[in-house]
DNA sequence: AAAGAGATGGTCT
DNA sequence: GACCATCTCTTTT
């Protein structure tokens, strides 16, 4: 029932993706536990977009961006906090989706490890949030989610699942938020009424 | 209920 | 040396 995304789906433009990942499945692997969790809400970011991290050419930072679809890019976020993208459209143009937010499927005693002193509805409803939950960190930049390295019989790996459940037909949309720039753009997406 | 500020480190000018 | 695709805690209505 539950198949792994191919590359081709993710070889789309960001503002297509990103209402498409709604309801499909992120499943990391580290240390060989996994945790899995429903993303409820995501962010599209474009080449040519002020906002995106490749708006001023690629560097050590982004050149995951400027790669092929279907690999994660993972960046470190206000010396704090890991934030957790989707590389989406033709390799060199530099665009991603970053999650916001996941509802925790499984692994939730890991998570609550990793969120220890946080009530369950505040384990993973944040870009840092969902990181730190599913522990992700600066080493899954790169990762590639398709095909055998996606496989989790390993130490380290990530995929992006479609287990059936169908994106939304009317998602929320709405502008990006915790940006400076291209505000206004409505390519933030999200589950309407998740419990 | 809302608003404000500090933390903290990689990246780029 | 400035700038963040954030979170949490504290202070103020």
């Amino acid at each position: 029932m539950a198949r792994p995304l191919e590359r081709t789906w993710f070889e789309r433009d960001a503002p297509v993706v990103a209402p498409d990942l709604l309801n499909k499945l992120i499943v990391v692997t580290v240390g060989g536990a996994t945790c899995s969790g429903r993303i409820i809400e995501t962010e599209a970011y474009m080449p040519d977009d002020p906002a995106s991290h490749t708006f001023n050419g690629e560097t050590a930072r982004n050149a995951v961006m400027f790669g092929p679809a279907g690999h994660l890019y993972v960046y470190l976020s206000y010396g704090i906090h890991h934030c957790v993208n989707v590389v989406t459209g033709v390799e060199g143009e530099g665009q991603a989706v970053l999650l916001r937010a996941i509802e925790p499927v499984d692994g939730i005693p890991a998570m609550r490890e990793r969120r220890a002193g946080r009530p369950d509805r505040e384990l993973a409803n944040g870009p840092g949030k969902l990181a730190a939950a599913l522990g992700v960190v600066l080493r899954f930049d790169g990762a590639d989610m398709v095909g055998e390295a996606a496989t989790h019989d390993r130490l380290l790996a990530v995929a992006i699942v479609d287990d059936g459940v169908a994106a939304p037909k009317r998602p929320i949309v709405g502008p990006r938020i915790g940006i400076s720039k291209a505000t206004a753009m409505p390519w933030r997406f999200r589950v309407p009424c998740p419990t």
